[in-house]
DNA sequence: AAGGCGGGGGC
DNA sequence: GCCCCAGCCTT
């Protein structure tokens, strides 16, 4: 008969000790102020924690505090999130921060009711800030810790309220946030979800999953189909030493980046190589064009650009690459 | 409950 | 290639 796995509350210890000697340094562990934990838990919103470090080390120099970022024109935010991905972010960051300032004196929520009515903010990133910035004793559930719980619970999905009642005993009585962020970091370097690292697991006593020796079972696959292709025409017009690009709606993909015109249907031109681009729910196939045609229609959300502007603009990854492109073969007469 | 929303690291 | 990442929001 097998043997019972050990209450979780006995485990407390071992996992606060296994924190404090295996915890990754990051400039968001250090100087734990409410501005300095939101900004760096909203980029670290699906986001790998050493992709943030750079974007956060740019953001705190750009941005020192909530005023700075209250002033900046909404341009620069996008700007400096650049290639960080989900752009909804930073708009949501910009926008709280006008109205935190504007409406509220410049100081931050104290409440989880308070956090979760800034936009951007739900249910993960304000327990994460509650623990870290104020010292409370909450859990915060991220996929890490919803890895962690299915596995200490052999369960494949287990439900928040199912992982709070179980874990809640794993926080010490002093410094919880110790306990909830030993959680997460146990998540990411151990209890990972190709190659876990059983053995070197302060929790594994007390893991029903591993007892079974069946970890790599849980939690249960996520049903998952392959995204669609869309094929896409980026329109390159080039006047000189200027391009014409467009800024896309603030709603929906990218928006508030500009871009190269996009059309479905195949423009006058000379096509250039097509790149693939893999989104999240589509796989994008663009033919860059360069076209001599006038551009038909100008709005107000289109512009010619100089190149020497291209640096300081919020353009998303595919049309750097198209700008890339466009180098290589030597049609960006460059004034260097 | 499901799908939109980026980009990249690691296998 | 595929999976998933310190999730949030809308429908």
């Amino acid at each position: 008969m097998a043997s019972e796995p050990a209450p979780l509350a006995t485990r407390s210890r071992s996992l606060v000790a296994w924190f404090a000697r295996h915890a990754r340094t990051f400039p968001w562990r250090e100087n734990r102020t409410p501005y300095r934990v939101w900004i760096a838990e909203t980029m670290l919103q699906q986001t790998r924690a050493a992709t943030v470090v750079p974007y956060f080390e740019t953001w705190m120099t750009r941005f020192p505090d909530l005023e700075a970022l209250a002033q900046a024109p909404r341009s620069d935010v996008l700007a400096t999130w650049q290639g960080l991905g989900y752009y909804r972010r930073a708009r949501a960051l910009h926008e709280a921060a006008v109205h935190l300032v504007r409406d509220h004196g410049g100081t931050f929520p104290t409440t989880e009711t308070g956090w979760r009515a800034l936009p951007g903010i739900g249910s993960y990133t304000a327990a994460a800030i509650l623990a870290f910035a104020q010292g409370e004793r909450t859990l915060a559930i991220d996929g890490n810790v919803r890895r962690v719980a299915a596995r200490l619970l052999a369960h494949p999905a287990p439900k928040d309220a199912e992982i709070r009642e179980a874990l809640l005993p794993l926080l010490p009585r002093r410094q919880p946030e110790r306990g909830t962020e030993a959680l997460i970091e146990l998540g990411a370097t151990v209890c990972t979800p190709r190659q876990p690292r059983c053995p070197a697991c302060p929790l594994a006593p007390a893991c029903q999953a591993h007892q079974q020796d069946a970890v790599l079972a849980y939690p249960a696959p996520r049903a998952r189909r392959t995204p669609p292709t869309r094929n896409r025409y980026a329109l390159v017009h080039l006047r000189d030493d200027e391009i014409l690009l467009e800024r896309r709606p603030d709603e929906g993909l990218l928006g508030g980046l500009w871009g190269f015109p996009q059309t479905e249907t195949l423009p006058t031109g000379r096509a250039l190589p097509a790149l693939r681009h893999a989104y999240t729910h589509f796989t994008l196939h663009l033919t860059p064009i360069v076209t001599p045609e006038t551009p038909s229609a100008l709005t107000d959300a289109t512009r010619w650009t100089p190149v020497h502007q291209l640096e300081s603009l919020p353009l998303s990854n595919v049309d750097r690459r198209v700008l890339d492109l466009l180098d290589q073969e030597g049609l960006l007469a460059s004034t260097s």
